[in-house]
DNA sequence: GAATATTATGTAGCTTGCTACACTTTTATC
DNA sequence: GATAAAAGTGTAGCAAGCTACATAATATTC
């Protein structure tokens, strides 16, 4: 028995994306809006839509489609950079921060009941199995080739 | 340091769908479409939407546009149960039968890869632990609520 | 057997993911 | 400084996931 683990990850992250899904449906968010806000709550700096691709591994035109619905929604304001036009940097209304609290609870509640049972020893094993899973799979649609020439 | 298992399951959900996605494009199938194509293939009858909506936890629509596509590629044919009018049953086409040995080849190929260096056992506690999780975080969008009354 | 409930599927409309192509602004090169 | 390359976004169009509502066939109940 060893051939079904793409079945399972998929079952998995499933439950755990309808999880967060019905928990953030109260503050008209959606899981993948929620890890975003999740992620700027985090940001010492206001980033720009490039950094949230390459934390979530997300193609560009799904960030503008994420970063879009969150605007329309006004939880965030897209503005151009001063220095480099070419950015947007993303900042977070007040309409975003007031759920941010409730953001950080239900994702750590989620996280909390993922691994509900596990002793700390399977939390790490867990963790460290799936981190190596996932290098074992390789990158992402992660352009960023920049590494120079090497022959 | 534990509070980004949803967070590491996305990113690996995400790499073995890519994977699968790079590795099945050659023969015109997505990742989504290949999966189905392998449960199909060992399937002892033809199975109704219904069974696969059952297998791999997904909606109903969702499973009418993934067939009606396959359906219009040739992979598959739907035709009404002559028994039960309400189901189709799914038949694959030659064309279908023909990518099959292919498609299991590319399947253990990933399976193999997202493990690769893990020891038995930790392939076994990976699995364990992955089933744990999905037992924690509850069921899915299958209704099928049928359980009589149990009072 | 007629009325009702259940089951399997269809359709509309949304979000989220992708690739491919285009545009604008920097940066690098000559 | 002009030209070319690179970087950040935007848009179009598709696949795949969802919910909500509708329809057709079977099963149940009276």
């Amino acid at each position: 028995m060893n051939s079904h683990f793409g079945y399972l990850l998929r079952v998995l992250h499933w439950c755990t994306d309808q999880a967060m899904t019905n928990a953030l449906d109260a503050m008209e968010l959606t899981a993948a809006q929620g890890h975003i806000m999740g992620y700027l709550a985090h940001c010492p700096q206001p980033p720009c839509p490039r950094d949230i691709e390459e934390k979530f591994r997300l193609s560009h035109p799904t960030v503008s489609g994420l970063l879009a619905r969150l605007e329309k929604k006004d939880f965030i304001r897209l503005s151009p950079d001063e220095k480099d036009r070419r950015c947007k940097r993303i900042h977070i209304l007040p309409k975003g921060r007031e759920c941010l609290d409730n953001m950080d609870r239900v994702i750590r509640e989620n996280e909390r009941r993922l691994v509900e049972g596990f002793t700390p020893e399977e939390q790490e094993q867990f963790a460290r199995l799936l981190n190596r899973a996932i290098d074992n799979m390789g990158a992402g649609p992660c352009r960023r080739p920049a590494h120079k020439e090497e022959t």
